[in-house]
DNA sequence: TTGTCGTATCAACAGAAGTTGATATGTTGT
DNA sequence: ACAACATATCAACTTCTGTTGATACGACAA
């Protein structure tokens, strides 16, 4: 399975959007079921214009989605987007686990 | 399945470590097999200290683990944390679905 | 219309993370 | 022992990211 140049960028950018706490923090509440802001702010105990930050890079990254309900908005996760990281990590796993110790030499004389 | 803080913090520590680029185009790199600094530094068309720098974050982060043999010192991937990982976002995904456009109102008045 | 509430955006700042060049460490060959 | 090589570490610097407080925007209610 091959991963184009754009899949990749987008694979590194939900990465990077999940590796910061306050953002796991988000989606992991967001696994259960949506929120609206003020909820994530109560829960988080997180300032709003920091949680807007943050929501903004998930968003981004596409790894969760919002829609509005009057003065609310609601985030609620992409669960495609979950799988899809899934899946690129698991392309990463060793193929050829033979080779992996049978290395020989690594050719840096030539250097 | 339930995370612990512990765990929480290594699922941490590898996102963020995979969530760079150069860090993440070494551990492709490595899904080809072990690889030396040396190669590494061909390929990634990287300077050295720079690669030294990354390597450690990986390595920290149990994604990969080397093996001196002579001068060199061959890195390779660490298949388990990159299952562990995996696993870490498969549970992230939505429990109830049901539930994930039935909101009615999230209480924000009561704030 | 006016005021209030929920959320987003912005600018200024602070701290973290990555880069670079120099130096240290450990290994091999002579 | 000495020189050459592969890698690691360090300090100085630069760049990126997150935080904070203020302000703007949009929806609702009176």
């Amino acid at each position: 399975m091959q991963t184009s140049p754009l899949q990749l960028d987008l694979t590194l950018l939900r990465l990077q959007a999940l590796g910061e706490e306050t953002r796991f923090a988000i989606v992991c509440e967001l696994a259960g079921g949506e929120r609206c802001v003020c909820e994530l702010q109560a829960d988080l105990a997180s300032a709003q214009s920091r949680l807007s930050f943050h929501l903004r890079k998930l968003k981004e990254a596409g790894l969760i989605a919002d829609r509005r309900d009057g003065r609310w908005v609601y985030y609620r996760l992409v669960p495609d987007a979950l799988e899809e990281l899934q899946l690129a990590l698991g392309s990463l796993e060793p193929r050829e686990p033979d080779e992996l110790h049978q290395r020989e030499a690594c050719g840096c004389d030539t250097h």
